[in-house]
RNA sequence: GGCAGCGUAGCUCAGGGGUUAGAGCAACCGGCUCAUAAUCGGUAGGUCGUUGGUUCGAAUCCAACCGCUGCUACCA
């Protein structure tokens, strides 16, 4: 009997979509697919999990489609946050707790958060110039001021960047500074701020970075490169209304805090709402204060700088809480070379493609195909293809034609096997190293080859069968047939669970098709020999294959 | 402009100082017919972006250049 172990804690921390606009693919293979692969492997091998996340519904994006549409940002809010729900359920995104940042419990702890920093020094208060808007009466982002470009004359570039020669500028640069909201010509006023004393962590940061072990290289180097470079520190608060407050009263009305201080954040409030909804108030711990614990957090690319730098510092200054164990961030998916782009417009959004396709039909297509070490393309009609080519014929195929085979042969029971000859020893000691093989490179998370390992042996379970010929041998030695079918029942059971963090509704399906007892999920990371006799559930093909010629699937991602 | 990642077969991607560079798909040939006309085997296909350097040896390390993507601190 193996020794009891401890469950290892992992904390899946996923990045918080902005409540601004639908999401699309990229935003799914980006983090929440990968997120939601590597909490259900750890899940299933007995490790206690805890998947967070939630809407950040603050910040200018917000804001912007709000005074676009003549909406309040909570209105905009409220359509988005139950859209994302809506993906989790369908698409299988198995969060313990998918919150917002607009929660009581939220503000609280960002308040501590704020407060402790103070405290301690890592947060003070200072004085910026800014450009202030007389007919609106506000203060302007950098992207809320247009001028002519310093560098090229362009006449239209924003405060924070010029369109045309794509130079990152000040606003104070532009030639004839004007207000996006009025027209009118922004004056240079004074505004107090606190700030985060980012500077101070360079060195710590630096050193800490540079001991990371099994970290994406594109992740690290960065965010080393960065660090080297030597950091500011940042503002953390912001002049407008819509955002958490601010927990003193030194500077007055009309400030928030920064989105983008209080979303990540977001990880430890969520962990702690989990916990009281729980009903076990300091269950939260377990993942944030223990040191043995682990924490991921599955972001995309843009997001290195703020979980790579800026919230470990956070979490340093803080004291007492874990700092990131990785931070596996995925570079982008591309639509036929377009970036996938909420305001561009390019990649449909979640829905349309739940509207067409089963779940774990869209979870493969993006898995096989995750952009974990560069920027990666797709296409609709290449996710058709893998559906019809892999998904249908390797995996669905076999486990249709064993399931049938069994039926007709054995009237729907696990057959008693004879012998096994070396042939059926290979592929079930096949099966068995492939679960641990899967299982490290799921850890290491490298996604992509794992489910790469387990498809390759649903390969090699068709070839077992072409060699054995079980539907010949029915006519001559049923002994044989039944021995040829078990391997094979058994080595889909193997699958069954290897697939299990990528296809979580088909291995279900598989689950309930073999006639075990209790759900999948706990059944653990292994896979017994199944036991003769048992009785299969009648079984329908697992996935459907698409006709490509039904006008529906080519190339819809290039909208 | 600066920084980072990437550039490998027709397509989508692995690999990464050491014998003849890999996978899937597409193409071609063959076997099988239990299975969703699905499976399995084989063949063919690459001067590993360009140029130069280090090395006994470079797709791999270095430099320059070209191209793509992202970041460049007030989009997040």
């Amino acid at each position: 009997m193996a020794e009891t172990h401890d469950p290892r804690r992992i904390l899946v921390a996923v990045g918080w979509p902005y409540a601004n606009g639908s999401l699309h693919l990229g935003h799914i293979a980006g983090a929440y697919l990968p997120a939601d692969i590597f909490a259900r492997y750890h899940r299933l091998a007995g490790n206690d999990v805890l998947m967070v996340s939630g809407s950040d519904q603050h910040g200018t994006p917000v804001t912007v489609r709000a005074d676009n549409e003549g909406r309040t940002p909570q209105e905009v809010v409220d359509q988005f946050h139950p859209e994302f729900l809506r993906y989790w359920q369908e698409l299988g995104i198995s969060f313990d707790l998918f919150t917002t940042t607009g929660t009581k419990n939220h503000e609280e702890v960002v308040h501590d958060f704020f407060m402790t920093l103070l405290r301690k020094g890592h947060v003070y208060k200072g004085t910026t110039q800014q450009f202030f808007d007389r007919q609106a009466g506000r203060f302007l982002p950098d992207r809320y001021v247009e001028g002519t470009c310093p560098n090229c004359g362009y006449e239209k570039a924003r405060g924070d960047q010029c369109d045309n020669c794509g130079r990152t500028l000040d606003p104070d640069q532009l030639i004839d500074p004007r207000s996006r909201i009025s027209g009118a010509t922004p004056e240079m006023r004074p505004t107090e701020h606190f700030f985060f004393r980012l500077s101070a962590f360079g060195p710590r940061l630096l050193e800490w970075l540079r001991s990371r072990h099994g970290w994406r290289k594109h992740v690290q180097n960065y965010s080393i490169a960065w660090a080297e470079e030597g950091l500011l520190d940042r503002a953390i608060t912001r002049d407008m209304e819509w955002g958490v407050s601010i927990p003193v009263e030194d500077l007055g009305p009309g400030k928030r805090i920064y989105v983008w201080f209080e979303a990540f954040i977001g990880y430890v409030s969520a962990a702690k709402e989990w916990a009281q909804l729980r009903g076990e108030p300091d269950a939260w711990k377990r993942w944030w204060e223990d040191p043995a614990a682990e924490t991921y957090y599955f972001v995309g690319k843009d997001n290195i700088f703020f979980h790579a730098l800026f919230w470990p510092a956070v979490l340093m200054g803080y004291e007492g809480l874990n700092l990131p164990t990785n931070v596996p961030a995925n570079q982008y998916v591309t639509f036929k070379g377009e970036k996938a782009s909420k305001s561009e417009g390019v990649g449909d959004s979640v829905l349309s493609y739940l509207e067409r396709y089963q779940p774990d039909m869209i979870r493969y297509g993006l898995a096989a195909n995750f952009p974990e070490t560069s920027d990666t393309d797709m296409t609709e009609a290449e996710m058709i293809r893998r559906n019809n080519d892999e998904l249908v014929a390797t995996w669905g195929n076999l486990v249709n034609r064993v399931l049938a085979m069994t039926g007709k042969n054995f009237d729907g029971v696990v057959p008693q096997p004879g012998p096994l000859d070396p042939r059926d020893e290979r592929i079930l000691a096949r099966s068995q190293s492939m679960l641990a093989e899967v299982a490290s490179q799921i850890e290491s998370v490298h996604l992509k080859a794992a489910l790469g390992t387990a498809m390759s042996v649903a390969q090699e379970a068709n070839a077992y069968l072409n060699e054995t010929e079980p539907w010949k041998t029915a006519k001559t030695d049923r002994e044989r047939t039944g021995t040829s079918l078990y391997v094979a029942l058994c080595v889909i059971n193997a699958l069954k669970v290897a697939l299990y963090p990528y296809l979580p509704f088909s291995s279900r399906q598989i689950h309930e098709y073999l006639g075990l007892d209790g759900p999948i999920e706990d059944a653990g990371w292994s896979a017994d020999r199944l036991a003769p006799g048992a009785k299969l559930a009648a079984a329908q093909p697992l996935f459907k294959k698409i006709d490509v010629t039904d006008g529906e699937g080519d190339a819809r991602l290039s909208a």
